[in-house]
Parts: structure tokens; sequence; C-alpha cells
DNA sequence: CGATAGGGTGACGTTAACGTCAACGCTATA
DNA sequence: TATAGCGTTGACGTTAACGTCACCCTATCG
């Protein structure tokens, strides 16, 4: 009767509107399994200061931003940088331009040392990527040529 | 008188030689200028395997073979390659070609995985160096134009 | 000949970045 | 209501890469 089909299409709508809501927040587990991360790790960026999410009874609850904070922290580590640097670091990202001279003046030369130790360290990689291709090439080559 | 004379020259001669074999054998002191690090770095990396110095009466004498190996040491480190990793890392470098099919195989194929992880990093530094550049730029010219 | 400097050997301390474990709370479900 | 299943909070363990300290040997200088 018409009675079942209200209360189906009630409950597509509620489906759909919690769809909607789950698609701008996240749980801890979910976002584990996004980055491949385990909830300690989270949890420890979070004690460093790194992350802040909302509590639900207790529960760690996570928005965009949130997440988006997430992955820059695991850019960053994939880099190199130490979480304490992380956290000045992630501080350049919120601000881009509402702050007052004085803390506009901090950000500009905190990203032209941070460009600056970025680009030897990319060097470093490239001097090393070279070493490594000679080494890979010339020892392919003894071993297709020379049999 | 002429005794003085061929003491001088005897002098010179010693000087000249001990000279020649200080540009081939290094103290660990002097590493420690020429790299920026601390000795008990140096004996760190010794008692991990990565440097096997001679000892001259208990002290340790290091040959240019060393001293490479020690600037590739910090090279990896700089990259962030743990001392583990580096040990084997190092073994590539020996080797280029003497060693049987085997061996080589071995060699093509670490060098490759290291390629490709190298080459992920730097992608991971470049998408960073980018975004710091822009936050950078957009500063700049919010401090200069906007006054 | 004693003092000083430089190098060596444990042994323990330290920091970063988590892993692991125990004990507990909330919630859905049988 | 009892059981199961996440999630949270300490607290302690662990690994890497050294720093620091105490103590010893020896070569050299005044």
């Amino acid at each position: 009767m018409a009675k079942d089909e209200s209360r189906r299409t009630a409950q597509l709508a509620v489906d759909a509107h919690r769809d909607h809501d789950a698609a701008e927040l996240f749980g801890i587990t979910e976002l584990c399994r996004e980055f491949g991360i385990s909830p300690r790790a989270i949890r420890f960026y979070e004690d460093k200061g790194l992350l802040a999410p909302r509590r639900v009874n207790g529960t760690r609850v996570y928005t965009r931003r949130d997440r988006a904070r997430l992955a820059l922290i695991l850019r960053a580590k994939a880099i190199g940088s130490p979480l304490s640097e992380i956290k000045h670091y992630l501080d350049l990202y919120g601000t881009h331009g509402e702050g007052r001279v004085q803390q506009m003046k901090w950000v500009v030369a905190r990203t032209d040392a941070a460009i600056k130790e970025l680009e030897e360290k990319r060097a470093h990689i490239d001097a090393t990527l070279a070493e490594l291709r000679l080494i890979n090439s010339t020892t392919r080559r003894q071993l297709e040529g020379r049999v």
C-alpha cells in the first residue's frame, strides 16, 4: 500500500542525506585505510598538535580540511621532514594573506628557507639518481652483451 | 756551513714526502672537519659496518676510498635513507661488473628499485616546491603591492 | 718526569615516531 | 541483558642515530 511506498521513499531520502553528510566527515579507521597508516600514528600526530579533529561523544571526527592536513603531513614526512618541522610548515598553508605584515614577512622567510633546503635535497637525489642509472645500465650491458 | 744546508734540504724532502703520503691518508678529526660531523658519528658508522678503516696502533686511519664511502653515506643520509639501507646501498658501488651473473642481476634489481623510490621522492619534493613557491610569491605580492 | 692533548672503549642517556598492551566506555544487536 | 566490536586513554616497549660521560692508553712538550 501507499504506506510501504512512502516508507521506502523516506528511507531513500534518509540514505541520500546520510551519504551526503558522510562525504564531508571521516572516521579514524576510514582515514587509516585511505592513507595506509595506523590509528596510533594519527593520534600521535594529534598529540603533537598537527591535527585537531572534533569530538563526538569522545570519538574523533575529521572534516575534509582535517583530511587535507593529514595528506600534507604525510607528504612532508615522505620528503623527510620531522614532525616538529611539519607543524610550522602546516601553519604556512592556512595563512595565505590574511595575517599582519609581521607574520607575512615570517611566511616569506620560512618559505624561502624551506625552498632552499628542498632544492638542495633535490640536487642530492639527482646526483644519486645519475650514479644509480650509470651502475644500472653498465651492469645491464655486462649481462646482455657479454655472454 | 754545508751541514746546516744539507739538514735543511733533507728536512724539505721529508716534508714533501710526508705531504704526499698525507694526501692519501686521513685521521678521524680530519674527516670530521671536512664533513662537519662528530667523531662519535664516524665510529657509529663503523659499528654499523659502513666503514672499515685500517688501524695503526689502535688509531683509525682512513684511505681515499674510505673517505669516498663516507661521502656516499652522508649524501644518502641527506636523501633520507636509514643507515641500514645505506649499507646495502654502498655494496652497489663496489661491484660494477666483476661479480657473477647472479650477483649482477641482483644489482640491476636493487638499482631499479632504488631509482623508482628516488623518483617518487623527487616528485613529492617537486609538488611541495611548487606549492611553497606559490605561497611565497603571493605573500610577496601582498606585501609589496598592497601597501 | 709530570702534565696535557688526542684517540679509543664501553655504558648509559636522549629524541623521534610510533608499536603494543591493558583497561575502560559507548553502541548495536541477539 | 549480555556479548561483541570499535574507539579512547594511559603506560610502557622499541628502533635509529647519535650525545655524553667516565676511564684508559700513549705520545709529546716543557
